[in-house]
DNA sequence: GTGAAAGCGCTAACAT
DNA sequence: ATGTTAGCGCTTTCAC
């Protein structure tokens, strides 16, 4: 650490007062003169100085560092988050240690022990797809350190969510595409542990029903990766009982779909309707543009970042667990009817 | 800050010991003998014993914390490279603070005065698209926190720096162009005053020199947004002279780019080849998929961290100021013949 | 309205 | 091999 920052002591004896005289000053207690102040504040400036923070926070025993805790930064949605949390948090001027479990149950333990070592006073956390187990969870918690999850939340934990409101993304999408005639609508989902990938499924099958189209076992399957959509896709459209819709669980398994179909010979939307999930860069780019459910992740991250600060602050002072729902947004293009 | 953490002073209470003893206990200091080291580790790791960072930090003076500042975290490059600085500093203990310059200059600034206040001990910066002017990088560096340059690097301070060889990426890809047959190759490139767009075009040129080709001012545009690339392709193509393969700055650009020649009747690559620059999720997506420059965004991240914290700790010894290239690689894919 | 003194949790001379 | 002391830079009683 670089040394030539003064120190309030530095401008005590420059000024001939006391430390405290000029840390009061700095704050702008009223209990100092006005003369004084200025004096003070003048000076400080003039030489640039700036509080260590550090040494505020040792003595305050308050930290205004906030942990984030996601499985990748690479992917749209998380780094929109990310930008979203951000945002919040320099407006009231928190600093966010960023980690990432790429998707790795060890590497999320890990993620929490640096936060924790790092005194974080608050965390926000996007569980990763392979936690089981959420004693690293409890233990923020048993640490008195705030914890609130996004998006992927972990069910385990008594603590503070805000979740995209995926039930009712799915009924809106899996609804429009009902209405304009598709009857057999296949559901690309993730592992059914996922509060996110059952909570669609759900809204999936609510949308059937309200349509009166019975809930089809081989038209819901496990596909979450690019991997799997170019393994699995094609064995569909091979059977008698091909689907016409597909509902994809995000934009990428949505464009590898679109790729898949496409090389069979069907015409989007024509023959098949696609729908992704997140609405990110790739659904301009696709050829037709891919419909997509918008997640609203700045404005996540946003709503997520000012709950952990008010609970932090102590503004938010609800006993109980705190869940907020992020609306989402269906966002027509030319991959459906 | 939790308060339930216990401290060395606690520990040395509980054993008898003095809060020194312990200090070294822990550390493994050789002075300590067996029976007590083992004595205070088990102690501390039975009650969960964290040391308080902020005060080692104060007392010693050295900060384990780095600084980034990207204009956007949710540009996949920028993304990429944020996940080889993460996984790098997280292997040297170091944590790593993000700020976002939007690429606003006034933005970029205050992420500079947030980094410094928090008294971070290395500040690794890609510059924003509208700074023109290098004053609080210079603060930086007159603070002696060390300074890294990576991708748009600040030619206006002498500091280290890491950069993607865009001259021979650019060589390379539009060698590639020519060899194939094309001969009225556009650029699409950025303002001219970003290195990065600049030694592009200088692999350009040097390109179609060694194909003897003319350089042609009609076919060098500044065009690094989709906004941009939707306005000035259809131009082009409307003239006699049009091109007959196109080399973008970006996937963006280069999908935008890709749509606006499909759309007025051209083949690709039959008749127009495209070419991107980024190698990102696009490039797989459309239709035909884009050849890409990719520029290894993970290993800068890597090596712009590796650097930054030899500095730090004194390792990189060399006087003056290291250049780090990252070499880029050529990916074909069906938008070139 | 200002100063003196103590202490946050830790480390590092300097002692013994 | 261990303890004593002092101090990092700041805030906060408690004085006057």
């Amino acid at each position: 650490m670089s040394k030539q920052y003064i120190t309030l002591k530095d401008i005590a004896k420059a000024l001939n007062l006391s430390a405290s005289t000029v840390s009061r000053a700095m704050k702008n207690n009223p209990a100092i003169s006005a003369e004084t102040r200025e004096l003070v504040q003048n000076f400080a400036r003039k030489h640039k100085y700036k509080p260590n923070i550090l040494a505020m926070q040792l003595r305050t025993k308050r930290n205004t560092t906030i942990g984030v805790i996601v499985p990748e930064i690479v992917h749209y949605f998380f780094s929109t988050v990310l930008a979203g949390i951000q945002a919040e948090a320099e407006k009231e001027n928190y600093n966010i240690l960023i980690c990432q479990s790429n998707e790795d149950y060890k590497k999320e333990i890990k993620c929490v022990q640096t936060l924790l070592d790092a005194r974080v006073s608050g965390i926000l956390a996007s569980q990763s797809k392979t936690t089981k187990e959420y004693d690293h969870f409890q233990e923020i918690v048993d640490n008195n350190v705030q914890l609130v999850f996004f998006d992927r939340i972990c069910t385990g934990i008594n603590t503070d969510k805000v979740v995209v409101d995926d039930y009712e993304g799915a009924l809106k999408a899996v609804d429009y595409l009902a209405s304009t005639g598709c009857k057999r609508i296949a559901f690309l989902g993730s592992d059914s542990d996922l509060p996110i990938s059952n909570n669609r499924r759900m809204g999936y099958e609510s949308a059937l029903r309200k349509h009166k189209i019975k809930v089809i076992k081989s038209l819901i399957k496990e596909c979450d990766t690019r991997e799997l959509a170019q393994k699995i896709i094609p064995d569909m459209l091979n059977e008698s009982n091909t689907p016409d819709a597909f509902f994809c669980i995000n934009d990428e398994v949505a464009a590898y779909c679109l790729q898949a179909v496409k090389a069979v010979g069907f015409r989007v939307p024509e023959d098949i309707s696609i729908c992704g999930f997140t609405n990110g860069y790739l659904t301009e780019v696709t050829e037709p543009t891919l419909t997509s459910v918008d997640q609203h992740g700045f404005e996540m991250g946003i709503t997520a970042a000012r709950l952990l600060i008010d609970r932090i602050e102590g503004k938010e002072t609800k006993k109980g667990v705190v869940s907020k729902l992020i609306k989402t947004e269906l966002v027509l293009r030319n991959s459906t009817r």
